[in-house]
DNA sequence: TAATCTTGTTTATACGTTTAAGCAGAATAT
DNA sequence: ATATTCTGCTTAAACGTATAAACAAGATTA
């Protein structure tokens, strides 16, 4: 076992454990010649700090917990990664809270998170049956971020996707294009509309008729089939899209000859060597750093404002002159 | 802050704390009256253990480290969920090293884990220049697992996916289809051998030539072109499975019909709502749950054998009749 | 020359918990 | 009646570290 602890170094060196201590953190009070003889020591006995005992004496253990669905495994693991990134270079570790969407599964990972204490926790989408449970902890005293990539309703700090921005970039890219007649599909229930809020925004800046909205398939057939169809469509996301193109495909239009379609997300299904669909692609990555950074924030009492990140126009071939 | 501790709880009651830690943690000694006493208190003031203090106490963190490739996400995301499952049942919890393949990037890490004093580390594939960290690691008391979904050369307790038997699995499918003529493909440099080991040990049982081997397109070609062309393509991964139908795209064949086509890993791109592709499916989440439990049979002192998880062949479309 | 400051180190306490050992009083055994 | 065991609790030490306070000796100042 790596048992060596200050007092064995100290005792190699014949001087008391606090002299070894101030030596290891750099106190000027230890002059340099005593500072070397004790790295020399500790690195010959492999000595290694004990985290635990400093985290019990400084009242701070340095761990975030990430408390992460694994709905989307591509979201997940790109919001680690930023949440990763930013946590090493702060010497933050962060514990890994995978939760299914039982609710006493999230209880037992928010109480482990609380008694490993944890300095902050930030979390992804969650239940709304525990949102009161995240109040109370953020209340109680540990710090509580919330990311995700799309809105949902709280009332936490927070980073999250600019989904009304969003929306108004993919349909002024389709204005851009020439469409005039615009569509927003969405097959998902109880979702917020600020994508297509952002597309109605950008319609009415372009000059053009207000997005039709459409949240069924016999939605969208009717659209086609009136007098005005459009000629560009806004998916709520890339799933969305490619089962509009599949819809379409039945109906026998070409994409992106007959129709513009494009989505959000950027999933690895419409890169370029699969389905090779035009996107608005959601910075997961910087939605990661940024929560990790505000975390940081609170930690360290300085004040936060909740921050939207605009994510990204990604042309493809899924999109076209009107 | 959540500032509540024993002594604060005791002071309630008037008793000393040690009562209320034995009171807390059901030692016999102290009366069911008292306890349920202690019980109240600790709710009234929502305590919450400190296991900080627990843990330098009992010199056990009950935390595990991973260390995760991001190679492919979908795998490091099962893995993950395997592990985390088996570490939640077990009151362990998960720190997350997620690993860019820099040496200082993946030292950083280690460095870390064994300052917070996990109790055991859990590896998937990493820099084979850092493997002698890992025995270090592993010698200096911190039990060290590795797992992966495709062997690779260390002296390590582990679990890995058996690509042997996946070989011969994916083999005999194909033989008991009728192929005669089987070819084995892997486009990857320095991989082993296994997977085609197996197709040969099928091929050796089943009584037919044993299946040729290409790495590049031009070796396939060549073997198309020749008198006895294969009827069967065993791919080293998905990845490969889905390069080599494009490229039998090209040529005009046609999959299932002209050429039986598998690879490995059963990917989301060869799901049945798109690629269709027939598939050995890594059981990743079994890994994860194994080198868990691994792990804490390592922890326990009990002692362990290294393990092979036998993959699953799942039939789609790309796998038909010789 | 005495008072003060500086330097290098030690002593002691705290962080929050577990747990072996101790202790007083009641119950039981001899 | 005395010795023993049991019951319910307390005391004290330990885990490994950080750090305020103290201190002895030497250097500086008045």
């Amino acid at each position: 076992m790596s048992k060596v602890t200050l007092k064995d170094i100290a005792g190699d060196l014949g001087v008391s454990y606090a002299t070894v201590s101030f030596a290891l953190s750099g106190n000027p009070r230890i002059p340099l010649k005593t500072r070397q003889l004790v790295l020399e020591a500790a690195k010959r006995r492999n000595y290694i700090p004990n985290h635990i005992a400093q985290a019990l004496q400084s009242q701070k253990s340095m761990m975030v917990g990430c408390l992460m669905t694994d709905l989307t495994t591509s979201y997940f693991s790109e919001l680690l990664q930023g949440i990763g990134e930013i946590a090493s270079n702060n010497d933050y570790t962060v514990l890994l809270g995978l939760i299914k969407h039982s609710e006493q599964h999230i209880e037992a990972h928010l109480k482990n998170f609380c008694e490993k204490r944890v300095d902050g926790i930030i979390t992804s989408w969650i239940l709304p049956s525990l949102h009161h449970r995240l109040y109370e902890i953020n209340d109680s005293g540990f710090p509580v971020i919330v990311c995700s990539s799309y809105g949902f309703d709280h009332n936490l700090p927070s980073v999250m996707n600019d989904d009304f921005k969003g929306g108004r970039i993919a349909a002024r890219h389709l204005i851009e294009l020439g469409h005039k007649r615009i569509a927003y599909g969405c097959f998902l229930k109880n979702v917020e509309l600020l994508r297509y809020d952002g597309c109605c925004a950008a319609a009415e800046a372009g000059g053009i008729m207000k997005p039709s909205l459409f949240k069924t398939e016999e939605m969208l057939e009717v659209l086609l089939d009136s007098g005005e169809p459009p000629t560009g469509i806004v998916a709520f996301s890339d799933y969305d899209a490619i089962r509009i193109k599949h819809f379409l495909d039945k109906k026998g239009m070409k994409i992106p000859d007959d129709i513009s379609i494009l989505g959000f997300d950027d999933i690895w299904a419409v890169s370029p060597s699969e389905y090779n669909f035009s996107t608005i692609a959601i910075k997961r990555g910087e939605i990661g750093r940024q929560a990790m950074e505000m975390l940081l924030d609170r930690v360290g009492g300085r004040p936060v404002e909740n921050r939207l990140i605009e994510p990204e126009l990604i042309v493809r071939g899924s999109t076209g002159n009107a």
